[in-house]
DNA sequence: CGCTCACTTTGACGGCCGTCAACGACGTGC
DNA sequence: GCACGTCGTTGACGGCCGTCAAAGTGAGCG
């Protein structure tokens, strides 16, 4: 009921802050499809200088395991992966999300074992790559020296970013930060984001944020009675997003309540 | 009062901790050891392959800033940098710390210019490697390309083990995990472990957990009340750490306060 | 259809930790 | 000597969020 009040004097609200804080819409939509097309190419790359064997996973499929040897890297083509660290002592965390075009893998190369498991959290189709095929192929085109570096260098950026939100956000604010960060993701995939299916319980979530799972539902619900986002009738997991940038204002309005009083 | 009561059995329950946890302490230090001549290895085989340019930094020297355009990796041969993040709305975050033979600047490659900035916290030597020249060393010396990928590995694992504590630990066992990480990366360096410097004030290391500064002064205190760790005279930045597997147990005690009741 | 179960929401309460404050220790400069 | 700034410690208080509980929703299935 509170959700669906007053929507027009809320677009508005909306629209400046969107003005305030984003880029041109065009700027992002063309750097979205830039970032689009070179997850194709990259794709492409691999796909002939590699020919990769094709796998496809069902949601809760196990990629690999903490512990089991490294051999090898895998390139999501389609899907969304988990990646989950456990510790000795039983703490259990999701300290990643994987989209199209993304590496799974990294962490063994160092120990020559996996140091996360990967869990599919959707039917999708994984590319298994040699990861001894992979180095002999690099010497003989850089080109692909050059992808798997900037795959993992991304992978470092984003690990701190996630850092980086998980320890100055309040909780409300990390909520919203999550969701931009999903919605960016398939944004940087040619996919819609006015309306997206989260693949994760409100359990999930919280775990991957650090918070329980009251506080993402009491997060969730907030940021619906600002009209920040939606619900659909679909069902609690699906959400609209009608502005990606009024995540970004609210995040950006939980840093600084005092510099809302003095305007 | 239940913290500080019974020292002598609390010390007990430390050590029986301890041996549950813990490997041999022979095994624990010749894997130090082994680790220790493997950042030795690896500085060698990249002074001889990449004759890099030396620097020496001092305290609070910026070696490169987030936004500066990439063209550099910098390996550290003696000394201790930190690594910042801030983003566009203010919010500012070490993400990172570094120690000798650590790599710096792996998350400038993906989009051709730093996004940190990297600061020493003390006197030490950086060497400077030009990225194109590395890539074409590389070529010529596979070891080059293997000790590479390890680096930015375990940068990642580590990314990942500094978000899981974040997520999952209460405060006081954050520090606590931090003094066991921060004394463990000296032991892997053949450093001592008992008495360490501490070279962040209170205040960047609650900025690098997440909590303010008087919760990290008070999580010292506790944890020196308890007699996991002691100060010197020297001043409140010097740390006696008698057993680093006291820190472990410290953060597992503080995971279970329920099956304390149990026994 | 009704049962079960997983998931979600919402409220009430309490504890951890952030905020504010005061104080002490130490180094530096006048 | 004194003033002053930075850093660290400790206490009091309050708010955010974790914990516990209850109820609602929808999917699967006999």
């Amino acid at each position: 009921m509170f959700s669906a009040a007053t929507p027009i004097a809320h677009t508005a609200v909306v629209r400046a802050l969107s003005a305030a804080t984003a880029a041109h819409p065009t700027d992002s939509a063309s750097a979205n499809q830039r970032a689009s097309r070179r997850i194709t190419d990259t794709l492409d790359l691999l796909n002939d200088k590699l020919a990769p064997q094709r796998r496809v996973v069902h949601t809760g499929d196990v990629l690999y395991q903490s512990g089991e040897r490294f051999a090898n890297l895998y390139i999501l083509n389609s899907g969304f992966f988990k990646i989950v660290n456990l510790s000795k002592d039983g703490r259990e965390q999701v300290v990643g999300l994987k989209f199209r075009g993304d590496w799974l893998g990294f962490d063994g190369i160092a120990n020559s074992q996996y140091g996360c498991d990967a869990v599919a959290m959707d039917t999708g189709e994984v590319w298994t790559i040699r990861y001894d095929a992979l180095l002999r192929a690099c010497t003989g085109h850089p080109a692909l020296l050059t992808v798997l570096h900037e795959a993992m260098s991304r992978e470092i950026a984003r690990d701190r970013d996630s850092l980086m939100s998980v320890c100055t956000l309040p909780a409300d604010a990390r909520v919203a930060d999550f969701l931009r960060y999903w919605a960016e993701s398939l944004a940087k995939r040619g996919l819609r984001t006015d309306q997206i299916t989260l693949r994760m319980t409100r359990a999930e979530i919280g775990n991957y944020l650090g918070m329980t799972l009251e506080t993402v539902s009491r997060a969730l619900s907030k940021l619906a009675r600002e009209n920040v986002i939606g619900f659909t009738e679909k069902g609690r997991r699906d959400v609209q997003i009608p502005d990606v940038s009024a995540l970004s204002a609210f995040v950006q309005r939980s840093l600084a309540p005092a510099s809302a009083l003095l305007q």
